[in-house]
DNA sequence: AAAACGGGGCT
DNA sequence: AGCCCAGTTTT
């Protein structure tokens, strides 16, 4: 069979294919192109299955562009808390915003326009042109990726940009007349309900037949991609500092910077050990780690202006992002008039109220001048039901649950 | 071109 | 416990 026959097989079978099993998801109600627009970048790098909760709370709670542009922006971290990526929600309002001010609150039907939207990239800006205008427009993602390279064996490394690029010419060539949509759809459906990455459903699958891949026993082999780097590890000390008096059953924390990894939201303060000190807290006991205890009282104390005591190991956590693990470890604290046991242990390991020692690595240096230029102003004292109100990273809410259980 | 940017699911 | 998933922005 000739390669256009192989095309058109291919594009007729999935698109009915599709039409039958299609999946009832919140966002395909309706073809409102602000719902797709939201659906779109909350799918992400997130899977369905943890997007529909978020879909609905976020779709009841900004139901229009205006309802979105309009919020206050802690709400709308609020909303996207533990979905990660939040730099997403922000872009999204911002984005909400422009469409506010440029095109009257409706987002135009315009390609270079919707494109041009914050935290909308080529993926997205075809999802939306197609999904929402029917424009015929490829949506490249992972699956479209992981579906094409199959059936029309492709070995190029679907991790470099250019692949997605070269991807996205074929996929345009396969769109049917008039139904970029739900072809589009049909393409991310198949790649995630049968032509999935491990272990491929291939029997029920609509394009059997003539994927090249299948074909030749490659189906498992294929696509190509370079692993990721693994995350590299840091170490950090937390604390949880116990108000007394006014701020009686209150506790301390602060809110992260402006930019990078976990912009604007709130947590537990902590510090980012020089290596020779991430030794000590991976090699000893909780207990016994007077000094790590002494190092985060200490910071606290510049930031703040408060005598902050150490009392005890609260719990260690590790967090592990995309590209760095966090190894932590929290003290309870308080603002007690004597010192604690842990102060006294530090004492006796022969510190003495010399600062932190001098950074080790740019790494270390880059966050300590982050941490001191952020420093006084974003502390505040919470209760338990401000965690209601302030969005906090899944790893510092696991902690606060924990500690007001 | 490579790194930054979360969090959860599967085996 | 280790491996996988992968869009956009920034460097």
């Amino acid at each position: 069979m000739e390669q256009n026959d192989i095309k058109t097989f291919f594009s007729t079978e999935l698109l009915g294919w599709y039409r039958l099993i299609k999946r009832d998801l919140p966002w395909r109600m309706n073809r409102d192109p602000y719902r797709v627009w939201v659906s779109e970048i909350m799918l992400q790098q997130t899977r369905v299955d943890t997007v529909i909760p978020y879909y609905n709370q976020f779709m009841s709670r900004f139901p229009t562009v205006t309802a979105l542009a309009e919020a206050p922006e802690t709400e709308v971290l609020k909303s996207w808390e533990g979905l990660g990526y939040y730099s997403r929600a922000r872009n999204l309002q911002a984005g909400a915003r422009e469409v506010k001010e440029r095109y009257g609150g409706i987002v135009p039907d315009d390609k270079a326009s919707v494109a041009g939207l914050k935290g909308v990239g080529p993926y997205t800006s075809g999802a939306i042109m197609s999904i929402a205008f029917n424009r015929p427009e490829p949506a490249v993602d992972g699956n479209v990726m992981r579906v094409l390279s199959r059936y029309f064996c492709l070995e190029d490394d679907i991790a470099k940009p250019s692949t997605r690029v070269g991807i996205e010419k074929l996929a345009v060539s396969l769109i049917p007349e008039g139904a970029a949509g739900d072809f589009n759809q049909a393409l991310m459906e198949l790649g995630a309900l049968v032509c999935t990455p491990k272990s491929p459903s291939c029997l029920p699958c609509p394009v059997m037949e003539h994927c090249a891949a299948r074909l030749s026993g490659r189906e498992t082999e294929l696509p190509i991609k370079t692993k990721a780097k693994p995350p590299r590890a840091e170490f950090r000390t937390a604390a949880i500092v116990m108000g007394s008096g006014e701020q009686e059953g209150k506790i301390l924390v602060r809110q992260r910077p402006e930019t990078g990894l976990l912009a604007q939201m709130w947590e537990l303060p902590h510090l980012l050990l020089p290596p020779d000190k991430a030794k000590l807290l991976a090699d000893t006991a909780p207990k016994e780690q007077g000094e790590l205890a002494e190092m985060i009282s200490r910071m606290l104390e510049s930031d703040t202006s408060m005598l902050i005591r150490p009392r005890s190991w609260f719990t260690d956590a590790d967090h592990i992002f995309s590209h760095i693990h966090w190894k932590m470890r929290f003290y309870l604290a308080d603002l007690g008039e004597e010192a604690g046991a842990l102060e006294a242990a530090a004492a006796s390991a022969g510190k003495g109220n010399a600062l932190v020692a001098a950074e080790s690595t740019a790494e270390y240096a880059a966050d300590a001048r982050a941490g001191q230029a952020e420093a006084s102003s974003i502390y505040r004292w919470i209760g338990k039901e401000d965690m209601e109100t302030l969005p906090f990273p899944n790893l510092f809410l696991r902690i606060l649950k924990q500690f007001w259980a």
